[in-house]
DNA sequence: GGAATTATACATACGATGTACAATTAATCA
DNA sequence: TGATTAATTGTACATCGTATGTATAATTCC
């Protein structure tokens, strides 16, 4: 029945009226991620949230330590929605690229999260966890000893973070840190990177912009290569022929 | 001749007398680098470095824009301090390994500085720009066509960067990505996460401490390896037997 | 039903931060 | 010398995270 109170949650403290919906840690995480997806990481303050939210800054703290606890909050909401396209049954190379494109495609639909997400990541743990599963599962087809498949593990995550962070904080379709260089080499003293200058200029003026597609790919295949060839190494030492 | 000003730089406004070492940009970033260092990047404020100075806070604007260019500033201090053993005369994947390393020591000796190099290189230029050189010269010898270079060039240094933050956010010698989950395997809903159970139970208790240079090695070993390979392929396509 | 307890929200206030603005002083140059 | 410029200081403001205390509605227990 119409309870007459005009402006939902306005005015008075205490406890919620049984009729509105109470304040949640979920929806907070949600109007937090809105503000930081539309305006940026500086845009998140305690106060801003709580107006977002129509309610006292205060509040929040009911729900949520502080703001450390909502930033961290996020990366998890945010992970928690890793989807990998179903790989089972395909080639272990397959389904470690497939891994790849989800952590990537995670960082990149939160760019301004990036941050955040590569450096709370290790200390998310449970969707962090449940989503390297099937990396684990993958790379254990390779053969190679329990301590190298960490290794390499780790090596293929912090690739796809270091590059993630590159694409995130690069304006759109961009440069990244070898084309960024680009335009500061023409301004250079002579010789003194001559490497560079070679590199760039045989690349001329089409090849500058960077196509981070591209450059995700070719790194994907040098990390996949590297893996097969130290797995049949593995593999060689044990049953020398 | 002893001037009788009793404690340097105390009192008085205005212009320094000509006898005192002036505020330098350089004196600055030094003054906030062993902030940083020492207790961390949430003891930096203007304030704070400004008291360390003997200085008021509004004197550094003087020389810096602001906080952010303190940063940055560090940044490019940190990074202009990058060496490299000599490496020339080596084949190209020891001075590939070379350059690894070296960037992977900026990070590793300013830790608290760490997600502020990784975030901020691609935007420093200059230091990072000649430290890059050496990395594009030992490529340049792979034959790769240039366009593949850069992109090897972005994902090794993707990889050395997402490697030190993760060294550097971790406890001294504790655990990694990988590693870090091992404690949480445990308390999980039984097979939610079966490829990861297997793998760090067969690791065994000794193999829970994660040891960073080996698992650094590791990677860098999966890289090289794998740019041998399309560098191999690359050449067999050009020139096919 | 009424009283005690608890969950949730609000109001106020404190210390800290980055920095805009303007005044102050000393070196430098005409 | 007088004018100009460079370097420093003092004051003040808006904003931030959050500690502390209070008010009120829901819930629980008798």
């Amino acid at each position: 029945m119409g309870n007459g109170k005009g402006e939902a949650r306005r005015r008075g403290a205490g406890r919620p009226r049984a009729g509105q919906e109470p304040l949640t840690r979920e929806r907070i995480l949600d109007a937090a991620l809105r503000i930081v997806d539309g305006e940026g990481m500086g845009a998140l303050s305690m106060r801003r949230l709580a107006a977002d939210l129509g309610v006292n800054p205060m509040s929040i703290y009911h729900h949520l330590p502080g703001k450390d606890a909502v930033v961290s909050g996020l990366v998890g909401v945010v992970f928690s929605g890793m989807r990998m396209l179903p790989s089972e049954g395909l080639p272990w190379q397959e389904r470690v690229r497939a891994y790849a494109h989800a952590h990537r495609g995670i960082v990149r639909s939160h760019p301004n999260l990036a941050l955040q997400i590569v450096s709370n990541a290790a200390a998310v743990s449970e969707a962090v966890l449940s989503g390297a599963e099937p990396l684990y599962g993958a790379l254990e087809e390779t053969g190679l000893p329990p301590k190298t498949i960490v290794r390499a593990a780790d090596s293929l995550v912090d690739f796809v973070q270091g590059f993630s962070l590159g694409e995130a904080s690069n304006p759109s379709g961009g440069f990244d840190i070898g084309s960024e260089l680009l335009a500061r080499i023409e301004t250079q003293p002579a010789d003194n990177v001559p490497a560079l200058r070679r590199v760039f200029e045989a690349l001329g003026e089409e090849g500058a912009r960077y196509d981070f597609d591209a450059g995700f790919e070719v790194g994907l295949d040098i990390l996949v290569r590297g893996i097969e060839v130290i797995a049949a190494e593995g593999a060689r030492r044990e049953r020398p022929g």
